[in-house]
DNA sequence: CATTTCACTTGACATGTATCAACTAATTAG
DNA sequence: CTAATTAGTTGATACATGTCAAGTGAAATG
């Protein structure tokens, strides 16, 4: 379980064994059942997650009571409440596990304990946070530039790991339409070929 | 010029006053006009710029040649194409000047180096990474959540100071709405009160 | 200062997407 | 395996936003 973490960081910056083996003390693993939550909004979000095996999503809910997802995270990837995490507030974010998942869980004083031993670790979680800047922009783009039934072709294209693995409402409000207007959208689609 | 730049620092991470002085001198200082293009896209984007004065846009431009509002950066900020900038691909972004601005330009080997002499500074450019990263997440959440209404109002609410000298087309394009809806928008709303 | 150019507005109409209700298919729980 | 619940689809209709064309107002340029 913690091999996928260290292959993850290895992609990115060197480790020594010893080093690689220092890092993964620090993570925390455990297993979250499919509809189970990791976290709550209005609590504090203790952890930054790391998805060994599964498939996550974070997600607001509005006043009316409609979701709004942020992030699908699947092997390999990062997710959490970032303002809570790093600043203590209460979450916004509520994160729930989509398939039966196995994590790694790092606490803020692990993380900042692991950045002072590891020299690498603080380059690591930039050049991550760097990546991640990127991904978002180019969603913000996504909504901006295309009509719904462009963006969802789009992300089917590059992303097929992932949306073919989510929920059809939940890939919906990803891309801020609703699951009557995906679903017309895929069978014209697919009417066309 | 470099005073506003040594302040933003301060407010995230500690500098001696011989750091600050260090600090200063990795950066060029540059004016650039109303309607300047600080970088095209197709270019290596050389740069990390930090607006000492002025107010900048950046943007893609589609096959169709629409253009697409990504950011809007004012004194304080920092702006650049991070993909091209800490990759070296091609820059997908325009960035221009929307108003007469004063800039701080740090080269990528600056960069480098400035983290590699000051201990803190590698700490600031994550902690900017990450409040940059909820920025991000908070503007989709806007258009996913909100009517074209609704989110006009609510950047008007929250970022005045930036939205108010931005010009009405770039304020729509960054909303992902034609100049038209957005003036029929802001018609609707002054008849209301 | 005059002229040109560009930003913004307005109207008529077309299109995309939302809403609500009903239905069918798939999944979950007993 | 069956019943119950949830996910996804479809139709009718309303509303939001886009498009195109024309106009007005403001700003840049010589």
């Amino acid at each position: 379980m913690h091999n996928s973490l260290i292959n993850a960081i290895r992609q990115r910056v060197n480790l020594t064994d010893e080093e690689a083996a220092t890092f993964e003390r620090f993570f925390i693993p455990r297993r979250y059942r499919k509809r189970q939550y990791v976290l709550n909004a209005g609590d504090k979000c203790q952890y930054l997650l790391f998805v060994a095996n599964g498939l996550l999503r974070s997600f607001t809910v509005s006043d009316d009571g409609d979701e709004h997802v942020m992030q699908f995270a699947m092997e390999g990837a990062w997710i959490t409440d970032m303002g809570s995490f790093l600043s203590g507030d209460d979450a916004i974010y509520n994160i729930e596990a989509l398939e039966d998942s196995e994590l790694l869980l790092l606490t803020r004083d692990g993380m900042e304990e692991l950045i002072e031993t590891i020299a690498n670790v603080e380059r690591y979680f930039r050049v991550l946070m760097q990546q991640s800047i990127m991904a978002l922009q180019k969603r913000i783009r996504l909504t901006q530039m295309y009509s719904a039934e462009e963006a969802y072709l789009q992300i089917m294209e590059l992303q097929p790991d992932v949306f073919n693995r989510a929920p059809l409402q939940h890939i919906a409000s990803y891309l801020g339409i609703t699951p009557e207007t995906l679903s017309r959208i895929r069978k014209q689609v697919s009417a066309r070929r």
